[in-house]
DNA sequence: ACAAACATCTTGACAATCAAACAATATTTC
DNA sequence: GAAATATTGTTTGATTGTCAAGATGTTTGT
């Protein structure tokens, strides 16, 4: 890192640090099962939504990308078994996107590899250094 | 976010949430460019490593593509006009990838996106969140 | 000089992506 | 209620990003 630096300068560049080393971070992991990222990002978006499933428009924007794009992603992950349409029930026209047994253990799984993850980053702080990295996120993602 | 939640698990959502959202900040900015995020990103190592220029392939490593992926890339970005390959003075098999006057031009407008982004997170911060913030990181980063 | 190691490029294959065109179904308007 | 309009998901055609494997030229060690 340079010697003469702003604060805000510096700030930037963790960011992006941070932002690569969490990338890296996920495609090692996601290497192993088998997935793509992208793929894996996918289970992790309706994984998330457990409960109440997404029609295919709702997800795809949620993830920000086009109902085409997204008609191949759940194409193969249909076909690998880990997530299914069903028809929704009032509107003929939409599938409501839901995992798979198979798929809801591989999320899970996934899911423990952050909480492991988590737990490492936060290993090396304070309690209180701990709470206040919390807010300051917390404060930044809602302002973002 | 759930009720009931342990730290971790929050602080595990908290940095999924972050990542998505420069994920999405970062696209959004880009677009405005004409480039693909892949290729940005690649002018921001390249531009990242001004004085003392790279090869093919210590910059592929540095990437984390393989040297094929980054020759496709980087003929593109010369086409555009970007960057350029010259040849190493000493190994003969080797180039050095630098910017050119317009890619470097591109370089420091997007540095100027991403030190804009950093201002406007930190100005909801006090003083002293913003260093414990920094200090928080640096530790994180050091640290994965 | 020769073989082994190396750096890059090329090729062939596939995944991810978008925009635009399309088919089926819903909704609105008259 | 029929016709026009809108919405949802899929298909198609193009481009980009990616890798693995092989080809080509260069360097290095013996």
């Amino acid at each position: 890192m340079p010697a003469l630096m702003t604060e805000t300068a510096k700030l930037s560049q963790q960011l992006v640090e941070l932002y690569e080393k969490l990338s890296s971070w996920e495609e090692d992991v996601v290497k192993n099962s088998g997935l793509s990222t992208a793929q894996m990002h996918t289970i992790e978006m309706v994984g998330h939504e457990e409960g109440s499933p997404l029609r295919m428009k709702e997800l795809a924007k949620k993830m920000g990308v086009t109902t085409g794009t997204l008609t191949v992603m759940i194409d193969r992950l249909e076909q690998q078994g880990l997530l299914q349409r069903t028809p929704h029930h009032t509107d003929r026209r939409s599938y409501l996107i839901a995992l798979t047994k198979k798929g809801q253990t591989l999320f899970v799984e996934h899911h423990q590899y952050h909480l492991r993850l988590t737990e490492e980053i936060t290993a090396t702080l304070s309690a209180e250094e701990q709470a206040l990295f919390g807010a300051v996120l917390e404060k930044i993602i809602s302002q973002m």
